[in-house]
DNA sequence: CTGAAAGCGCTTACAG
DNA sequence: CTGAAAGCGCTTACAG
């Protein structure tokens, strides 16, 4: 900038104003400005500098607890990030994602990070790189769980959809199970019997199951057995959904997202199993194949969870937000009503 | 930094070793300055005051020719951030999306972010968010064209692999059709008879036509229709590509991509054709489904692209590269072998 | 309408 | 092992 001014013949801060404010720059004088700068090939005020100045950096960082490259293949976190997207739209913001891996380097990564506000996808509570948001004092917003101070939180009462899930999926059933997300960050696929539901790392896996016994406890039914998967994702999913139904035969299942609850009914499908009749399924996410398959599912937008992040992560909105969940029935519960 | 420098009886850059090089600083001063940092607070080094002093802002810059939000659903879109988020975690490196529109505003949303180099999906040469991005003098990568001056270009052979589409899917044909992507970015949804390929704004698009031409000239037979879509996806394609069976009556056809193929050959379901005996489909990107649909298409691999575009984004590589494609040839084509 | 000066928070050779 | 000084590129009241 200093030497678009001097080939211009003018003071540094008359080419600030320039770019800031041209109205308050003389014509003859743009004309010099814009000339010099053209000449130089300068394109504009340089954007750290602009960030350091005004201590404000015009991004958004968004931090997954996992592999950040899972992110894109999960459908619910696609759809969270349009959503953030969306906003930094509109708000003239980057969106920066910080490609967290799991392990102890996101710490690193996200103090790395020139941002304003965070966003932080789903973790368990001593999740290094959601502490070292906090630490910095910046906006976060945590979606999913868990709550934490220092930190906003955008999610649905997982505890009360799963209430309504296991309602309908276990009305009349005698041999209930269902298909969870993994505990913990130690992601092994397997059967559990009986877990306690209160000990489980990841709060939106813990809520959901807490609710699912809080219905069992309604219905007088027992706890069902737990398959819980590595990953959230149909066709990985499909090795465990069949030693599930091999070992619990059942008759009623509660997914943990409309993928899970796709390969159950796929192996429903394989094993000649008529659903609802033999078979109840219902789900979490209401993503467009839920309706195709006329699957019953709690819908959640997270587009809006999205946005809400995205206003607190940038300081327009204060406080956490509950967001809203409706139960979608269909045809693969007995009660279907959806044509 | 100061301040925590004036807590602990030290000078400022006693504490900026202390962060970047702890071994030149004594253990007795490391400690002081540990707890002057823990007591008020402090961090570590401000990241933006970092990247203006450093010149480099450890981000890479990626901006989509059209709406951002539109990149979440695209399947190919998204492996390619992926492949992106790869080098960045190696790098680390933050993957900084600048929120396109499309829009007259794409060109400031570029210049506002701060960022060591760009990476554009693939546009229009006149692209004005392009443009700045190559006006910074910083380096940029093109995925699947234009190639410009100042820009380095991944790509496949768009050309060479649609003639060999083509030629799979038009043997023998009699009403040969095509559904490609938009030609530029007034997306009008429409059937186009005899369109001038090299007239065509949108590079991969006119490459592939161009080589479906040349396979016709090949094969003798004429330039058949074109339905050209609004937007690569499945279900919005839907009336467009009835329109095309009702006005043409295709008996092959050549999709631009997965998706669009999938809706020719749920429109063919619909009408009871079969396949490949009374039509004929073949189509680019080889995702998941394509694999179990059966569907003939050209294998690339846009991780890989998207790992080569931020290679160059990072001047971890200086030249352009010309990506693998294959074709697989499956039973959505007569001479189908993949079983 | 235009300019002198201080400062955003840091690092880098260079001395000591 | 530790510190004084210059500078990364910009903006902001404040004068004139």
């Amino acid at each position: 900038m200093l030497d678009v001014a001097r080939a211009a013949g003018v003071s540094t801060m008359t080419v600030s104003y320039f770019y800031s404010r041209p109205d308050r720059v003389s014509p003859r004088t743009q004309q010099a400005v814009r000339a010099a700068a053209e000449r130089l090939g300068y394109t504009g005020p340089n954007p750290t500098a602009l960030a350091l100045r005004r201590r404000r950096n015009g991004a958004l960082g968004v931090v997954f607890g996992e592999h950040l490259t899972y992110a894109f293949e999960d459908p619910q976190a696609c759809r969270f990030l349009a959503g953030i997207a969306d906003v930094c739209r509109t708000e003239y913001v980057t969106l920066s994602l910080i490609p967290s891996t799991g392990d102890g380097d996101d710490a690193r990564r996200v103090r790395a990070a020139a941002c304003d506000g965070y966003i932080v996808w789903t973790t368990v509570p001593g999740d290094e790189a959601l502490a070292t948001a906090v630490a910095t004092g910046k906006p976060v917003a945590i979606q999913g769980g868990p709550r934490i101070k220092g930190a906003r939180t955008v999610s649905i009462n997982d505890r009360a959809s799963a209430v309504a899930v296991a309602r309908t999926s276990f009305v009349n059933a005698r041999r209930p199970a269902v298909v969870s997300f993994p505990f913990d960050r130690d992601r092994r696929a397997r059967l559990e019997y009986d877990p306690d539901a209160s000990e489980i790392e990841f709060p939106v896996t813990r809520e959901r199951l807490l609710g699912i016994y809080d219905a069992c406890r309604e219905l007088r039914i027992a706890q069902p057995p737990v398959a819980v998967v590595a990953r959230n994702e149909a066709s990985s999913a499909r090795g465990l959904v069949a030693d599930l139904f091999d070992e619990a035969e059942p008759d009623a299942v509660v997914a943990m997202s409309d993928q899970l609850a796709f390969a159950v009914l796929d192996e429903a499908d394989r094993r000649g199993l008529h659903v609802p009749q033999q078979l109840a399924v219902a789900a979490w996410d209401d993503g467009p194949e839920a309706h195709e398959r006329g699957l019953t599912t709690i819908a959640q937008s997270l587009f809006e969870q999205g946005r809400q992040c995205a206003r607190i992560a940038l300081s327009l909105r204060q406080s956490s937000v509950a967001a809203d969940w409706t139960l979608m029935t269909r045809h693969s519960t007995a009660a279907g009503t959806e044509r």
